[in-house]
DNA sequence: CTTTTATGTTACTGCTGAGTAAGATACTAC
DNA sequence: GTAGTATCTTACTCAGCAGTAACATAAAAG
């Protein structure tokens, strides 16, 4: 058939992101570096393809390898899409952590995690943090992955309970209110892509206004209060 | 229940969600309606174990019947989940369509429009016609799906426009907007369960509330022109 | 009653892709 | 050098499942 001489013609990646820890001859790199290649390259697998239309075998050709190596850094498929949701998901935790750290009021937390989830959902982990499904995880791994998106969807809500409390943020169905902000802002796996019109940080921006302020015109009820700096007055 | 003297006399089956036109000995009952039954059940076995990890032999046994009876309605796998595609996205267009002919404001179009598209995501399609990517489809089909549901897009997009231009909107990013709100009420998809706390009507309200005052505790611009009231502070 | 057609079934095929066993090769330590 | 180990490959197995062929039966038509 077709079977050339097949010493693996290594392919000099210039781009970051398809470069592979396996470029150089080299054997022995770090182990977590290589772990985290894997996880990476199936992370952006997953979001092009979808987790069921991906094949290991793909992924690994795409690290210019093959698919027994990825065996050797990942226990199984699922697994690697578990990983992939725990990058996904760690920035937005620190996010809800870092927020209530500060001593500002509920509102303007709610903010700050609005544009740290925004940026998160549009990394290279967001759609498998959207999109990692218990139903394709088992018994176990799918109850963790329930787990840690009720701990987030708990977190905002509390944000906006807080606000709630100090006046921050208008009454409101805490719950029903949480689900529509966390529903905006992963909807932003589905359609944004990096190196596109808009960076991040101005997806979040937009993202934060329009969730904070809504459609309406609206005079705001006070004086702006809080440490709202140099942009106003 | 309410089910009055229907020509189609199909005694079992309790549960309407579960009744299926095989339930009796008649073999010639309208085949649009068996197709239809085919297309539902499909419909709410995706939505409970996701596309890929539903097995046509599953979906048949549902309706009491084997999978090339399947095959005898419908052409393929894709093909189903095409149908309950387009069976979600309908009442989308129609309240698109319907708002479009009241001579309302564009925010009260929009408003209009958000609690039909909230209803329409809580029924049974909703979920297949969120989550069905195009990436599962064949070029064909998959073409398609994305041109229908960049024209929900760009009709959530030119009612904001309308509303910024008629006043009823305050000034916002189109783009992205439409997007924030189209990804609020898909999410709904992802958590509402019928017959639990809450109606799709009640979600539905929320949402309309939620997505259009926004967060903060704020006053209408609009025909009230009362001083702002100092209730704060 | 006989023929035709609509509707279903049983019993397959064939492919894709996850996961594995066993062995090869390069790196490190001694 | 040689032994030991980390890393990676070739070459499989095996199950699930979409899709099909060929046959069976009930209803309608003549």
């Amino acid at each position: 058939m077709t079977d050339r001489e097949s010493p693996k013609p290594v392919p000099p990646s210039a781009d970051p992101a398809t470069a592979t820890p396996w470029a150089g001859r080299r054997r022995r790199v770090d182990r977590q570096i290589k772990r985290e290649a894997v996880i990476r390259s199936a992370a952006r697998a997953f979001h092009e393809r979808g987790y069921h239309n991906t094949s290991l075998d793909g992924i690994a050709e795409n690290l210019g390898v093959t698919k027994p190596t990825i065996y050797y850094y990942v226990a199984s498929k699922e697994q690697l899409l578990f990983e992939c949701f725990l990058a996904g998901l760690e920035p937005i935790r620190q996010a809800l952590a870092s927020a209530a750290g500060s001593g500002d009021k509920g509102l303007q937390q709610l903010r700050s995690v609005i544009g740290d989830y925004a940026r998160a959902i549009a990394s290279e982990y967001g759609w498998c943090m959207v999109r990692a499904e218990h139903q394709d995880l088992g018994p176990d791994l799918g109850r963790q992955i329930r787990a840690m998106k009720s701990e987030i969807d708990q977190g905002i809500r509390a944000l906006l309970r807080k606000g709630m409390e100090d006046g921050s943020i208008r009454p409101c169905d805490a719950r029903i209110t949480a689900f529509a902000i966390a529903g905006a802002l992963n909807w932003i796996a589905h359609w944004y892509r990096e190196g596109q019109s808009m960076s991040a940080d101005e997806v979040a921006a937009l993202y934060v206004d329009s969730i904070v302020n809504g459609l309406q015109p609206v005079v705001p009820a006070g004086p702006v209060r809080g440490p709202v700096p140099k942009s106003k007055r």
